[in-house]
DNA sequence: CAAGCTATCAAGCGATCTATTGAATGACAA
DNA sequence: TTGTCATTCAATAGATCGCTTGATAGCTTG
């Protein structure tokens, strides 16, 4: 057979890159966070419980891969995630994992805790529409102001018994996070329950809304360009 | 704020079993050959150029992240790509790399040499029906019979020079291989034109044009399932 | 310009990964 | 049963990775 291959080991070695990026949890959550909202390397390394030259070095290996983005601010550095491209790559390994790996799953229904109802994108709207239900984002607070879902009001998870005056007894509450493997919804819900308040969570969180939402003007971008 | 992480960890650690699998170049190659067609290990370990033992491990790597499926074959191990799911992955994963990392791409342009003409998929399906084209897949004879674009002849391309004559002389050639980075389909398109035939290279290769062509197909049978 | 803070760099140690070697397992054929 | 061959297991050295510590560079404020 005719010999074509003098460095086909450099285009697979390239690959890896990016492949090694996914392969430390540590690296894994890091990109998690960023999927929320950019964040400095001192807020990541607070959030994800390391030391601040580590999470720096992890930062660093994503960065190698593309798979985020630097900015200097004054003092600081922010990180934030590449691209859409980038997202769309992270969301798709993790529910790879989930698909086919039986432990994934397993390990995601211990931390999630006893199942809620949950409904759709679909639904979601539906209800909305004829002004049977609120929506609430109960992420931290920095997270839904880099971006949430049109027309939620945000109530953080620590502060949801405290506001809870707020929230029209007649109505529904419909509650999201992170996505679909964030515990926070699910305890949201269990404690709306619990103060006898109607509730249920939307099976998606915001990256996967605004990938799934945003997908026209984000493609009619890329056309323009 | 409320501590909601036990073992959030094991989440993150799970996903990197899979990530993990894509961090070796050598893992990478051996996914790239099955996303030709199933092969036993020994056939792998040839092709690779790597141990029997070794390429056993990595292949072992690749099984427990769920990328691949195993099945004795008599005397035989047969690995495969364990479905649309991984198949699609890797693909994306590939392509990610190329779009965010300028060095896949350099490595890619010197392996490939030099630009040949290309077509996509609508011209090629245009210029068939037309009657103006005829289609030859140049991969090896066993990843053709594996699978391969419907309407394609095989003419490995080892064999392409002894076989000119089987090719019509007033129609043009459409060459497809394994992918955009195979350099098969632009070396057997640079030999057809040394020939003085009109040739071109199609810009897919076996396991894109499968992924997008039988989408409607796969998507009915999970639906079904 | 000096102080104070954030992020990165550099070096080192332990843990993990990779490839090799040789032995063990499992299937087939005589 | 015995021999043979493909594959896997087990053990090992060498390389790489991951986290820590201490030093350095960059920006901002006084």
């Amino acid at each position: 057979m005719t010999e074509l291959a003098p460095n086909k080991e450099a285009l697979f070695e390239a690959i890896a890159v990016m492949g090694k990026a996914f392969a430390s949890p540590v690296r894994l959550e890091l990109l998690d966070l960023l999927s929320q909202a950019p964040r400095t390397v001192e807020q990541l390394a607070q959030a994800s419980q390391h030391s601040t030259a580590n999470t720096s070095q992890h930062l660093q290996s994503l960065h190698a891969a593309g798979m985020v983005t630097r900015e200097r601010d004054g003092i600081h550095v922010r990180y934030a995630i590449a691209g859409d491209e980038a997202l769309r790559l992270w969301l798709a390994l993790r529910d790879a994992s989930v698909a086919q790996l039986g432990e994934v799953e397993r390990a995601a229904r211990d931390y999630l805790g006893p199942a809620v109802e949950t409904i759709d994108r679909a639904e979601l709207i539906a209800r909305l529409g004829r002004g049977e239900a609120i929506l609430i984002d109960v992420r931290p607070a920095e997270e839904y102001a880099a971006g949430h879902i049109d027309g939620a009001r945000s109530i953080p998870l620590n502060e949801l018994e405290q506001r809870l005056a707020e929230l029209p007894a007649d109505r529904e509450v419909v509650a999201y996070c992170r996505g679909p493997y964030c515990a926070y919804a699910h305890e949201a819900v269990r404690r709306l329950h619990a103060a006898g308040h109607p509730a249920s969570r939307l099976d998606h969180g915001w990256p996967e809304w605004h990938l799934e939402h945003d997908r026209n003007s984000k493609t009619a971008e890329t056309r323009a360009a």
